[in-house]
RNA sequence: GGGGAGAUACUCAAGCGGCCAACGAGGACAGACUGUAAAUCUGUUGGUUUUACCUUCGCAGGUUCGAAUCCUGCUCUCCCCA
């Protein structure tokens, strides 16, 4: 029996607004839906994951989903958002990173399937690349008013006297590109409902408007929240920027750390959200992390679950493995245990420096190991603040200032674990 | 085209001739406490050969013993009027 999308997605609690009347759309019978994605890189991140589950649910219940690459789109940037200044993308970066995310989306969407709700990825560059100005503004911009265009509240925030910024005609214009997608969809695919974020919502209903008005066609539009974390902070993003798919951009080990770290408050939304663990798994979870929370059973389950699907049941092993050793009680007898393929796998993704092993032999004092010699800190200054925190350890032990390196230092004869804080970690090997 | 306001470190935001590497807030990082959570308290937050020096306050010049602060030109942004 198939599931029900709209009641599946609305205990998750990813249903922020819906355009009345899509549940029993939906009910008549398999429909066609897409999200919306920029194209901007070749990975995607974990603020991506959000609509990709919608898709992944909306699969699951027997329905169509399209992946639509906003390859034109994307080149524009929409009032509302953040987004400064995009740059056009050359054709070949665009396929490049079409294939990419093809690549990562297929971990979650079956492409594959003989069955007619077979996953599709579009790309709207490809109608939007031949479509000329003159074309557009008579085809499409003749159906909407500027005065409903304005009325949307991403355009009215940016002309109101509180905005520091102007906004470009560009701008201006990107909700009608966007909007021409759904139509272009509903067209070509029979796709009657826009998914996104709560603050797609404009865009997408002029999408819906544009259907109405040239086609005198019913186009749906659902968004979910946008994900928060309880301490304010962008979900997704770090220090060092955003937490991609790619392992190469983000190691495994860091993809199962950022969720491991999420806090006891965000886990149950996050765990409902990045997870298809059913709703009586989820609730009994919860329950036994209200019962211990210092298990964080919750966070745990999360980071297994969504590491699993993004990387590999190995990449999850080797990332819990270098976890239990850099955070569980391991000393450096423990350390010295490992041989050297194991320390290797263990710290995959950890930032490594090579150095010449003569460097030990007057010893190297250690403002010059974190600094000028490896470049895990910035400045030699920063290096010494480091130190005078008492922040530093060598394998595992705290040092200070006058700490000295020297091959006793050496684990395997050739590596030295550094930490800054707990949830820093470089290595050196002498060779 | 006319008038007005503005550009300071990651962000916001003081400073308006020396005491300014630049108040304050947020953020970030670290320490204590913990559960790799939250909250709280503490410290740090341009660089170096660290009681001193160097580079930084939109850009380029100038005045001055001395400028983020004064003058000139330029660039960019916002607002109001037409």
């Amino acid at each position: 029996m198939k599931r029900d999308f709209i009641d599946e997605v609305t205990w998750r609690g990813m249903v922020h607004d819906l355009m009345p009347g899509t549940q029993e759309h939906l009910n008549e019978g398999p429909r066609v839906a897409y999200v919306g994605i920029d194209p901007t890189a070749d990975s995607l991140h974990i603020g991506h994951l959000v609509g990709v589950m919608m898709l992944r649910h909306f699969q699951l219940a027997g329905h169509k989903p399209v992946a639509l690459l906003g390859g034109a789109t994307g080149m524009i940037g929409d009032p509302s958002g953040k987004s400064q200044e995009r740059n056009l993308l050359d054709e070949e970066t665009l396929r490049h990173n079409q294939n990419a995310l093809k690549h990562q989306l297929s971990k979650f969407l079956d492409f594959k399937t003989e069955d007619e709700n077979s996953a599709q990825l579009v790309n709207n560059y490809d109608w939007m690349k031949d479509f000329s100005f003159l074309d557009f503004i008579r085809d499409v911009g003749k159906h909407i008013t500027v005065n409903y265009m304005m009325s949307k509240d991403s355009v009215k925030k940016r002309l109101s006297s509180e905005s520091k910024d102007g906004m470009s005609f560009t701008e201006f214009t990107y909700q009608l590109v966007q909007g021409y997608d759904f139509l272009h969809l509903y067209r070509t695919q029979d796709c009657t409902l826009q998914m996104g974020g709560s603050d797609q919502w404009g865009n997408i209903t002029t999408g819906t408007e544009l259907i109405r008005r040239i086609d005198q066609g019913k186009g749906f539009a659902l968004t979910c929240p946008l994900i928060t974390k309880a301490d304010g902070t962008k979900f997704g993003k770090t220090a060092t920027g955003n937490i991609w798919l790619d392992p190469d951009k983000t190691s495994p080990y860091k993809f199962y750390q950022y969720w491991i770290n999420t806090s006891d408050e965000d886990a149950e939304k996050f765990i409902k959200i990045f997870t298809f663990l059913t709703k009586e798994d989820i609730e009994a979870l919860v329950r036994s992390h209200k019962e211990e929370p210092h298990l964080r059973a919750l966070q745990s389950k999360l980071a297994d679950e969504i590491t699993a699907t993004v990387h590999s049941k190995e990449a999850l092993e080797k990332a819990k493995e270098a976890s239990q050793v850099l955070f569980g009680k391991s000393t450096e007898e423990d350390l010295a245990k490992l041989d050297e393929a194991t320390f290797l796998d263990v710290f995959e993704g950890v930032p490594l420096k090579e150095l010449n092993k003569d460097l030990l032999e007057n010893g190297l004092d250690m403002i010059a190991a974190l600094s000028a010699e490896t470049n895990f800190l910035k400045s030699n200054g920063e290096a010494r603040r480091a130190l005078k925190e008492n922040s530093i350890s060598v394998n595992k032990t705290k040092v200070g200032l006058d700490y000295v390196l020297t091959e006793s230092d050496l684990i395997n004869g050739k590596y030295v674990l550094i930490n800054k804080g707990k949830k820093n970690t470089y290595l050196i090997k002498f060779d």
